[in-house]
DNA sequence: CGTACATCCTCCAGTGGCTATAGGAGCAAG
DNA sequence: CTTGCTCCTATAGCCACTGGAGGATGTACG
């Protein structure tokens, strides 16, 4: 019984959710295991382990492509770390940057709600910030970050915080 | 001669790209503006005044239907600012969490950075970290933010900072 | 008046990283 | 043998845009 470990058992093991797994195959990101008679998934520990490593990366905020990168990386132990490191850097001054970003936002946000009489909208503070961007202090805050690619097509997503 | 002002000095004057007007235009965010005889929509002044509230928002990270209400709003100012000051809380509360959980990541980031040796990949503390979520410290970073159903779908998503 | 060129139009497909649903098949326990 | 759980594939949807094709319109200049 039980050659290979199913599909449900690795999400819970792994962290990652069985349609992010399959999805994660689909898109080359993880090697196909073989099947049972009955077509079913059938995985091993080193698949487990895998899927952390790609979970952990995804929760410190790395792209997909650099996962890849990384992967490659984590099976050549012989070769330099360089790429890591230098993957690890561009993530951290990004977040960096965001970090900068965010509580420039976070000042704004507050002299609005602090502003704010509570009484009708046209004396409202928040309102009235958002209308005359005169009003505001973050002229400069939105270039978006030096070197990525990948994120210039989204210019204004509020995800991007 | 200029009945009207055309889509490409609008989106000079208030900062939002040409297919994203036609875009706000299309989910119904703004009003479709009346046309020329060729069928060019020609926009008035409110209008530019109207995306520029709209491009601060964005900028701010309001969700399209945040702003959608903030709009509704605007246009009755009589009414009580209640409603505008509770979407900026929230957005205050959530830009908070954000702030922390970056701090948070950037404190590990950089852990995995100082601790890399330049050398091979099997000593690199970077691919290390990334491997054993046991050697990590932010175990409790991610839970989404509460009292967003919006973002609930996109658990892990890297746009989340 | 003709022509070159900028600007506009609509429609549709693509982005990232999943998530959800439909419609079915496999499999162990009672 | 049936109940109920897990699994399978395939497809569509999410957000907030962005980009391109292919064509129409408006304007500045000769």
């Amino acid at each position: 019984m039980s050659r290979g470990i199913a599909i449900g058992r690795v999400s819970e093991a792994s962290g990652v959710k069985v349609p992010t797994i399959r999805y994660y195959e689909q898109i080359g990101l993880l090697l196909p295991p073989p099947r049972t008679e009955g077509g079913r998934r059938a995985y091993e520990q080193a698949d487990i382990e895998r899927l952390s490593f790609i979970r952990h990366s995804r929760e410190l905020g790395f792209e997909i492509d650099q996962i890849r990168t990384l992967i490659q990386l984590q099976d050549r132990p012989e070769q330099s770390c360089a790429d890591a490191d230098g993957i690890a850097k561009a993530r951290l001054s990004e977040v960096k940057e965001k970090i900068a970003s965010l509580t420039a936002l976070k000042a704004e946000l507050e002299r609005m709600v602090e502003g704010c009489s509570h009484g009708r909208v046209e004396n409202c503070k928040v309102i009235d910030i958002l209308a005359d961007h005169s009003k505001c202090r973050h002229h400069q805050l939105h270039a978006p970050p030096q070197g990525t690619k990948k994120l210039d097509h989204g210019a204004l997503r509020a995800s991007w915080y």
